[in-house]
DNA sequence: ATTACTGCAAAGCATTTGCAAATGC
DNA sequence: GCATTTGCAAATGCTTTGCAGTAAT
């Protein structure tokens, strides 16, 4: 399992190295089989910015040296969501998103109508009256997800 | 354009009297026709609980006296979302699921992992502190979704 | 050696669309 | 009467799956 590391941008290279040995020994643990494919759908993920769509990703490894084929694409990112490497948006489409957990730490979304920019914030009180609504309730939070649509300051200017 | 209303519940048939005549509006504005298939379908929103899916309501119509096509039933939610008579939700599934929003006011979601079960909860300072986020962001909300993923107070308790 | 994983292409499934017939205006 | 809407069935597009071959342990 040695795919090309040496062109990487430092940054992805990075993020490679610190994720990779997390995804293995979850890996090894779930009796599952440390392979080349895994190792480049990894790196794949790491290599694009926040967000990305599974089939994007796919065809991105579709061609190449490092190809994988879109069903063991699918199929890792389903690992790498069992590990708590990636997680899943599916808000704006219909269309499974991704993007890093590896870190970065929880936040919400803003999502722009027009120019479908995602933008990135989080507030700590908003998780604790959420927090209290579910002790309210007596319900037993495992995460939670906050969208909010509008128009981003870029496109309100435009106007 | 008449289908039967005598036998509907008593809360449905009054929503229905309360929802018809605004998408009756709507279609005028928009030079649309009031056509028989989007009373049934109308009918067939307010006649579900709250949370279901387009295809289900599909399903539920394609037969029996009242029937509408699949492709009608897509078309007319489509509509039904734009009057603002119903609310799209598509977290849990890849489905498109959608609510009443004609009385009921905005509020959001938690989700039970174990039973699948939709509870809904709002919060007045949470709304603010979404607003206060876009503000500082000179991002101008349209409208907002949060969902609660975790275990319900009953499949909690079952445990 | 044994068993899991991969690639491929076919199958699934919700949703959308094209077109002839039906319906509202 | 004319334009929109409907129903139907076929198409679409993302995702999953079956299976034979390949790679990891």
């Amino acid at each position: 399992m040695s795919i090309d590391e040496q062109d990487l941008p430092e940054e992805v290279r990075r993020s490679v190295e610190e994720a990779w040995p997390l995804f293995v020994d979850f890996l090894k643990k779930k009796d599952a089989r440390v392979t080349q494919a895994r190792k480049i759908v990894l790196t794949q993920v790491f290599s694009r910015h926040d967000h990305f769509c599974a089939d994007d990703l796919a065809a991105e490894l579709s061609s190449g040296m490092n190809h994988v084929s879109r069903g063991t694409v699918y199929r890792t990112l389903a690992l790498m969501e069992e590990a708590g490497l990636v997680r899943v948006i599916r808000d704006t489409d219909v269309h499974a998103h991704y993007e890093h957990t590896f870190n970065h730490p929880h936040h919400e979304h803003m999502i722009c109508d027009k120019c479908g920019q995602f933008i990135e914030f989080s507030d700590e009180q908003i998780m604790e009256l959420i927090a209290d609504s579910c002790k309210d309730l007596g319900f037993e939070e495992r995460t939670h997800r906050i969208v909010v649509f509008g128009t981003c300051a870029e496109c309100g200017a435009k106007k």
